[in-house]
DNA sequence: TCAAATAGCGACAAATTTATCACCCAATGA
DNA sequence: TCATTGGGTGATAAATTTGTCGCTATTTGA
């Protein structure tokens, strides 16, 4: 998988990694702080959450606000690129929500190890 | 990785997939046979290919069409899923065209390894 | 008879991604 | 003084994904 500069993959990327998708769809809904979006988010490792909000952050998907107030207070919001994946990931959902059925009949036979 | 009930996800993890998103592009562009995706998207392993081939057929983005005739003719099409994956493709080319020089140019800073 | 084209599979290795674990620092409240 | 909250890091292990290699089969054309 690297025919990296090709338009498609790039957005593709972001969105696949891990917690990503996740992140900016509870970022754009207002869980605006790392300890809030662990609580949400609790099945992903702490530590994996921490890692991706700096990577989306460097990618400018995110912008981070750092307080300098005690006990530290960060917020990460979305940029205007990060904003424009929103619809994006409502197509996505809407995809998902019409196959998922069909979907999962189709891909959960044998196996199950 | 696996709240795998979600809408999102399972839409991004068909797209995400080694090289789903060019073979899907491809057959939607008229490119059907094994053969021909092959030559295509020639940086991609032959096997790799077939084996997504067969996985998205599984998974019901994609129709097999064997002709009885020899030598053996093969074509995919795309399911009423699949196509409506492509205005989504879309919209993910539309974003990467859009932000893909800042993205890479903040992501292309130090390592380089 | 042999090479080439078409379609495909199994086993294993390499690479990448995710997760785990144990830490650091500062300040607050009990 | 000590546990808790908030933000964060480094090293390494586990898991998953991708790629490699070598095969099988059939038929056509040289």
């Amino acid at each position: 998988m690297d025919y990296s500069d090709c338009s498609v993959r790039i957005a593709i990327d972001i969105l696949s990694v891990s917690w990503n998708a996740w992140l900016i769809g509870e970022i754009s809904n207002g869980v605006v702080r790392p300890c809030d979006l662990h609580r949400t988010i609790s099945v992903a490792p702490k530590r994996v959450l921490t890692k991706q909000l700096g990577e989306l952050e460097k990618m400018g998907i995110l912008e981070k606000k750092v307080y300098p107030v005690l006990p530290l207070k960060v917020e990460y919001y979305l940029t205007d690129a990060g904003k424009e994946l929103i619809p994006i990931l409502d197509k996505l959902r809407e995809w998902g929500d019409k196959y998922k059925e069909e979907f999962i009949s189709k891909t959960t036979d044998k196996s199950e190890k």
